[in-house]
DNA sequence: TGCCAGGCCCTCTTTAGGGCCTT
């Protein structure tokens, strides 16, 4: 697989347009099957944070308060990341903070996300629940740290896309997994993955 | 005052509804 960046955010809340901000983000650089690099920053845009959202993440008011502002820290997991595909658990989350706080800074994003929560409903379709916790467990995959922190969600889905790999290369006997491929296996109708790889894998 | 997201996916569907997943 190519070098990809995984990435995640703690946010204020669920949407970017109903005024949430980012609170933390953190992304690591999966390169031949492990974590070369990481960057973790909390971010200070000055919104703040609900009770239940401090509860959830252990992020709380006072530490953003003392945290580098939003742009910067954009700026700085921006390029970090550079031009690697992004990867993120249910991308679609991720890829709306992502989008809004590097709009706010007046860059705009290059590259397509991958979707582990998806995939994951493909490779794993029996998991008991796809949420990334429960997948972590599932698939007997190293906890590293506390969940609903950016780094450690970051490092646990980059195991739970190395483990998907795993799964394609001995399950499906596909030699060679690109982004590309995982693209396009995470909008293959249920039921229909095999189908999909042997076509893929055909051209 | 009351309410507050959105994409994906399944099904008792498609002129819809509701659960899952992210914070």
């Amino acid at each position: 697989m190519e070098v990809v960046a995984v990435i995640d955010f703690e946010t204020t809340g669920l949407s970017p347009a109903q005024g949430d901000r980012a609170t933390e983000v953190a992304a690591v650089i999966l390169e031949d099957g492990k974590v070369v690099d990481r960057y973790q920053s909390l971010m200070n845009t000055g919104v703040r944070i609900p009770p239940f959202i401090e509860s959830l993440t252990g992020i709380s008011n006072e530490m953003v308060r003392r945290a580098p502002p939003a742009a910067q820290v954009m700026q700085d997991v921006s390029d970090f990341v550079g031009d690697r595909p992004l990867v993120a658990h249910n991308a679609s989350f991720d890829s709306k903070f992502w989008d809004a706080e590097l709009a706010r800074i007046e860059r705009s994003r290059r590259q397509e996300f991958v979707c582990s929560l998806l995939l994951s409903r493909r490779i794993f379709p029996l998991a008991p629940s796809h949420k990334l916790g429960a997948l972590v467990e599932y698939a007997n995959l190293p906890v590293a740290g506390r969940y609903h922190r950016a780094l450690a969600d970051a490092e646990m889905a980059a195991s739970l896309l190395l483990c998907l790999e795993g799964e394609l290369r001995e399950r499906h006997q596909v030699s060679e997994v690109s982004v590309e491929l995982l693209r396009r296996i995470q909008r293959v109708p249920k039921g229909q993955l095999k189908k999909c790889i042997a076509r893929e894998l055909s051209r």
